[in-house]
DNA sequence: CGACGGGGAAATATCGATTTTTTGCTCTGG
DNA sequence: CCAGAGCAAAAAATCGATATTTCCCCGTCG
């Protein structure tokens, strides 16, 4: 009946909590880099600039930190995790092995499942995947639309814990792609990864599917790793 | 000086802060299934029972519910995640996954310290290990020693990126390996899959080690699942 | 000149009270 | 007997104020 949904005094933003609002900015500024590695995140400040409580922030802060997008330490307040070529190369190797685990299960398990869900995963990937290869930089449709594709091979797990865990490393991962591959757009052999891998799900082909997987995975690793400017572990700064 | 450390108005027990202490005690309540998987966590009663604000409970609620050790909903509150058994399985086939990773690269990369973590990480668990094969069921101390152990695999990995997503798995199994092992002891080959795996880093034979850590990992989630009650996912309850 | 320490400003951590939302129950009409 | 409306109690979410701790500047002493 009412259009705006039930109107309460406080919430302003499409979120149906505060905390849920200030984690899903929180989460954005720092997966964005508009919120720097290792900054301190002051409590005071986003207070004035989300135009809410210290509660909902301490609140998704901590959620944050338990995913490790965000480290705290007692009494001394919250900073968003530093990067790192170290994580860099352990989130990709990790990210490599769990989705090459996830494929094989799928392809054990109903391989047509995952033809079908890949199939229109990367139907919806490619309308904004090349364009990207292009001139615009990587954004939030694509980097959705990028992880769908990927989420699609875990379509062979039932429970999500398997899923939830390779959707934080990915997020973590986001973060170094955008800061290493933001301006230079993207080369147009990776975006074609996932079209062959369709290719090799159709054609029934674990082991080649495999090694795209772990390759196309190495591969972006390796572009942030050469694009970013800093080579040894940025500690905490303003 | 001051022989006890600064005393604070507020903090009862030795943890820096309510939130710590309150996030340690839910932790560990969850693990030991003291709070049973699936239970609603009402903050009014934990705030009685741990005789804090609710703002500490909260914090260290969203903290958990990053980990993946509670859910949570918008308006709606804190449960205890359920368990299941196809969570179960998920959580083992990725702690093999992630163990045989490190172990692979830590014996690639420097054989030597890990010779060395390993066996004292092992001295310090036969210790309580060999107890827990007999009458005692597995505790505290047993699981710290245990866990140090297998984290020692590790080594070879400097970001301790790899590590944190480690220990969480292995935390959120520890939890079903009490539900599933408590009374029934352990069996003795289960605990000398240890000193064997030591036997095959001094042997330096990578492969042996693989499958020994698979099948150690594997026989487990075995073992939980056939002393367990529950056949299908625990759905929320009381 | 550098270690030390006082002291106020800044920032964090926590509480108690208030506002909203959800949950159960009861009553009513069909 | 069931569906749904209407309340009251329970629980969650949030705020503003306060207590506590850390930070940082600066003067002093060796």
């Amino acid at each position: 009946m009412s259009p705006t949904p039930a109107k309460s005094r406080r919430d302003t933003s499409g979120y149906p909590s505060l905390t849920e609002g200030a984690y899903a900015a929180l989460r954005h500024g720092i997966l964005t880099s508009h919120l720097a590695p290792g900054s301190k995140l002051v409590l005071d400040h986003l207070k004035d600039q989300l135009r809410i409580g210290i509660a909902p922030i301490r609140e998704a802060l901590a959620r944050l930190a338990g995913e490790g997008l965000v480290d705290t330490e007692s009494q001394r307040g919250f900073w968003v995790s530093p990067v790192s070529v170290d994580e860099l190369q352990q989130l990709g190797e990790l990210r490599a092995t769990m989705e090459v685990m996830a494929f094989r299960h799928a392809m054990e398990t109903d391989h047509r499942l995952l033809q079908d869900r890949l199939g229109e995963a990367w139907r919806s990937f490619k309308e904004v995947g090349q364009r990207a290869g292009e001139t615009e930089p990587l954004n939030d449709t694509w980097d959705e639309r990028h992880l769908r594709f990927h989420t699609a091979l875990f379509c062979g797990y039932e429970s999500p814990a398997m899923l939830r865990i390779y959707v934080n490393i990915y997020a973590r991962l986001e973060r170094y792609r955008r800061l290493g591959i933001d301006r230079k757009g993207f080369l147009a052999g990776v975006i074609d990864d996932h079209s062959r891998l369709l290719e090799h799900v159709e054609a029934h082909d674990i082991e080649a599917g495999s090694q795209l997987i772990r390759r196309h995975i190495q591969d972006v690793v390796e572009i942030v790793r050469s694009n970013v400017g800093w080579t040894e572990p940025r500690a905490r700064g303003s």
